[in-house]
DNA sequence: CTAGTTAGTTTGAACGTTCAATACAGCTTT
DNA sequence: AAAGCTGTATTGAACGTTCAAACTAACTAG
């Protein structure tokens, strides 16, 4: 379909007539350059220059059952538009294309839909491996690829069960520790916490790295946080909540930036100026946090979609003890300060007065 | 490697022994079934459910040259994190799935680098065919799919060239003119616009529908418009410059989100609330105009995506008249309507006060 | 001088699919 | 009765690659 009318796309075959060698010479010198004398080699590969030829992926895939093929699943987008996962992906296609693989993504909307997806691919792809995100507690899609012993990692932790599978994830505890120190530093006494519903581990893990900061001050956390959905509405509400408890906040550290914004937008309404009596920091480094000049933790995306790569090829290459342990990352998040944690240099700023740029 | 220590995947010789019918009549049970009787039809259609075969792509692309894959390009994030793309890809991935394809994810930095990745990728798979996103005039990389004759659509118009091939775009003269008429119809009467710098297609595209708002209203357009880069920073200091004129403007329609909440930024900081005395219109609907409240205006991303996979689909089955005309498909966008234009409900409304949902 | 090793190269087969040609039975037409 | 359809089914070959085995020549060891 795609080579229409054009001269015949060069093959082994008549690479190796040309070199006037065999078709098995041509391949060794492209995948056992050391079975090859120089001589020879020199030779083929002037011809593989000339020519341009490129070793076709669906020979190579059906004689080998590699395809040097990864999947991806797209979340459905929410609130946040895919920001980090669109990072991520980029990040991911990327790397992997300098280490001669290709990305193929899917879109599935629960885990049952992506574990059928699964097989489909499977069937029709030998693909080699998956990168699987947004990992929840009780996620059906790594019980299902454990047991079928497919090779993949996640991007998030394991929530709730046994690592079986290797993982690379950001630690959001320790992202949201620094946050709350840094305004610890500041002087803010009374942080609060807007986080997710009971039992997301993503949330739980953010939030204990709110608990372990106030600990360590000695700060207060009881009364001093809610638990509410991924919009910005309901970061208002939840922040409207905390405000008129009898002893309210004068900080607030959030689960995500779109939760963050809710709490800001609230706090402008009633003129409590983020920045000076108010400080707000969100999870994400979305581009409304950077819009916004709110301070934020960004994830290292490129990191950690190289991590991912390195947790697939030892998979691949090294199936050899079988009972081989899994892969662990844990990966540093940044702390993105703008002018929404208290910097007295920018202090009573109005929202969406910070310059944009990041860092600083 | 993906199949290891688990019962061999079926194939059609399997199927066929299992059947006791030929391979061949096992394919064409799936591809060509008037050929085979009802009843020989049932039987191998039972083997086929009860063992969970399905064709191996690579084998079906050996043979045929096509591998139900499209590749679709990855632009660099920049300030917008990537947001209307991802919704794109996440919008064709979909249904590109419905229709039997999966989608191939590229980056590539400059047109060269992306044109050189074509090379690899048609080398290496047989793809049947390519979406490219982010057109731009004097765009090398169409002029190269045209001359190699490879069956390619863009999400967005050929720029400055004439159409050699098929395109799906928005029409954002239209969305910018339905955003200036709305704002003239609330009263304002001095609109500026603040655009991308010379040269881009999009850019000017969306400027005409504001000139053609203003001019069909009598509505003077000189000295009011502003070309200037995709950032805050720059949306502010264009708003900037456009306060200190004689006769500044009243309201601001703007290029994109980001622009335009650089410029929102800039009033809200010199208190001119947008909203009352001050109105702001962006486009894209990103999530930081959700979440700001600025109204916006929206690409119809998942018809897009249908409307690429349709001139595909085309230029694949029917390549019969040769010089076939192209498809040129141009969607209208969505107008939608936040607090910062106009709307007297929310005269006043501080900066992130908008409840988010999206429309009304 | 024979047997054994090594480096370099070639050959046949196989991966799973579909195309093209062919076979055969049961009809209809001449 | 021969010839020609039509509907159904099978067979061999081919797509481009790599694996496994075989081959050759040159050199080494006994």
């Amino acid at each position: 379909m795609v080579r229409s009318g054009r001269p015949a796309r060069p093959t082994l075959e008549s690479v190796a007539r040309e070199a006037a060698v065999s078709r098995q010479t041509v391949s060794n010198v492209l995948n056992a350059p050391h079975l090859v004398s120089d001589e020879t080699r020199r030779r083929v590969e002037a011809v593989i220059a000339r020519t341009g030829y490129r070793p076709v992926k669906a020979g190579q895939t059906l004689r080998t059952g590699r395809s040097y093929l990864i999947a991806v699943g797209l979340q459905t987008p929410a609130e946040d538009r895919g920001e980090v996962e669109h990072g991520f992906l980029h990040a991911l296609t990327e790397r992997a294309q300098l280490r001669g693989f290709r990305t193929l993504v899917y879109t599935a909307g629960s885990d049952d839909a992506e574990i059928s997806t699964y097989e489909s691919l499977l069937g029709e792809y030998d693909l080699d491996g998956f990168v699987l995100t947004g990992t929840h507690t009780g996620d059906k899609r790594t019980a299902w690829l454990d047991d079928q012993n497919i090779p993949f990692v996640t991007f998030g932790r394991p929530w709730g069960s046994a690592a079986r599978h290797s993982w690379v994830d950001v630690d959001g505890a320790c992202g949201v520790h620094a946050a709350s120190r840094h305004l610890i530093g500041r002087g803010y006494r009374r942080i609060a916490f807007l986080g997710w519903p009971e039992g997301s581990g993503v949330g739980d893990d953010r939030r204990s790295g709110w608990e372990a900061a106030c600990r360590e001050a000695d700060l207060p956390t009881n009364g001093l946080t809610v638990r509410t959905d991924n919009t910005l509405a309901a970061g208002r509400s939840a922040c409207a909540q905390l405000l008129e408890s009898p002893s309210p906040p004068d900080a607030f550290v959030c689960v995500s930036d779109v939760i963050a914004l809710g709490a800001w937008s609230l706090l402008t309404a009633r003129g409590l100026a983020p920045g000076s009596s108010m400080a707000v920091i969100g999870f994400d480094d979305s581009a409304a946090a950077a819009a916004a000049g709110l301070s934020t933790v960004a994830q290292p995306l490129a990191e950690a979609a190289s991590a991912c790569l390195d947790c697939l090829r030892k998979l691949q290459d090294g199936p050899t003890a079988d009972a081989d342990a899994p892969d662990m990352v844990l990966l540093e998040p940044r702390l993105i300060l703008r002018d929404s944690a208290g910097d007295a240099s920018l202090t009573g700023a109005p929202l969406l007065l910070a310059l944009p740029g990041l860092p600083r």
